[in-house]
DNA sequence: AGTTGCACCTGGCTGC
DNA sequence: TGCAGCCAGGTGCAAC
């Protein structure tokens, strides 16, 4: 489900909370994630005061004064919510809930705050990596450059796509090309660039790998797209939400994703929004501006 | 080596 | 109302 721009705002919302403040208690509540939840989790995080909370691709990072890093994802269908110990803002009024379904984890903080993190699917994870490990970690390893660094720009993304005969889409969604991109914000990307989702990889280089208009429009566009995203706080389609329980509200900018049948918003395209499969996956696109 | 399909798991929605 | 079938924001791995 969430992707950078959402990914980002669970970071900015962690923040303010987690750093600067003690882990006095961990519920390691259900151990069976994507990856097994550390045995001794609870152990290694309980006393740790949080120095930064960071974010490479779609993970989360939260730094502790030990050294080891927490490497937590959201998979598809994770969210954190912050809350007064005790309390449960998710709540009906009037009802002193135990803990919602799938809340997996629970940090009790100095602060007297409550860090939740639910997941129905389980598609999440949470890790513990050890001092100056992050880098080598098998996750992040062959990760690509982060799309609103400088590092990224039309020549790292049109050498990573020359000579790749798989779609545009494929390879945008491939976070070894560039990190953080889900569903979504490609097919809203390459629609602002007004390139098509079907298009080979490779015809956004040159045959010697260099870049030509098409990338650097489409590094544009989504580097666009993720700065508009995170500035409305992501996307809310069911699950996102941010850590204070308000909805993200980018769903409401979508120029193409989920609008299938509706008209292309584009200026004299007067296209129609279509819906297609690639690699078994919903793809919308507008076929009469998206060349 | 590059590319594709599948599996992982739960819940919400649609249509019969 | 019930239930089957399909769909969902991700990603690692097996198989071509």
């Amino acid at each position: 489900m969430p992707e950078l721009p959402e990914v980002e705002t669970v970071r900015r919302g962690l923040e303010p909370v987690m750093v600067g403040t003690r882990i006095l208690r961990v519920e390691a509540r259900r151990p069976d994630l994507r990856a097994p939840l550390p045995r001794d989790f609870a152990e290694r995080v309980e006393g740790e005061t949080v120095l930064a909370m960071g974010r490479r691709a779609k993970y989360l990072t939260a730094e502790l004064a030990s050294g080891d890093v927490l490497l937590m994802h959201l998979g598809m269908s994770g969210s954190f919510r912050v809350s007064r110990d005790g309390e449960e803002t998710r709540s009906t009024p009037g009802t002193r809930a135990a803990a919602a379904a799938h809340d997996h984890v629970v940090f009790h903080l100095s602060s007297g705050a409550a860090v939740t993190f639910n997941d129905p699917r389980r598609f999440g994870l949470m890790l513990i990596v050890p001092p100056g490990g992050l880098d080598r970690h098998p996750l992040l390893r062959g990760i690509g450059p982060e799309p609103l660094g400088s590092a990224f720009d039309s020549n790292v993304l049109a050498a990573a796509c020359a000579r790749r005969k798989t779609s545009l889409k494929a390879a945008l969604l491939d976070q070894r090309v560039v990190a953080g991109l889900g569903n979504i914000y490609v097919c809203e990307a390459l629609h602002r660039a007004r390139l098509s989702p079907r298009r080979v990889a490779a015809s956004i280089a040159t045959r010697s790998g260099a870049p030509n208009a098409r990338a650097v429009a489409l590094v544009d566009a989504i580097k666009a797209v993720l700065r508009d995203a995170i500035k409305a706080g992501g996307s809310s389609l069911r699950d996102h939400r941010r850590t204070d329980g308000e909805l993200g509200a980018f769903q409401h900018h979508f120029r193409v994703y989920d609008r299938a049948g509706e008209a292309c918003v584009t200026r004299g395209c007067g296209g129609t929004v279509k819906r297609i499969v690639q690699n078994g996956r919903s793809t919308f696109y507008c076929p009469r501006c998206q060349k």
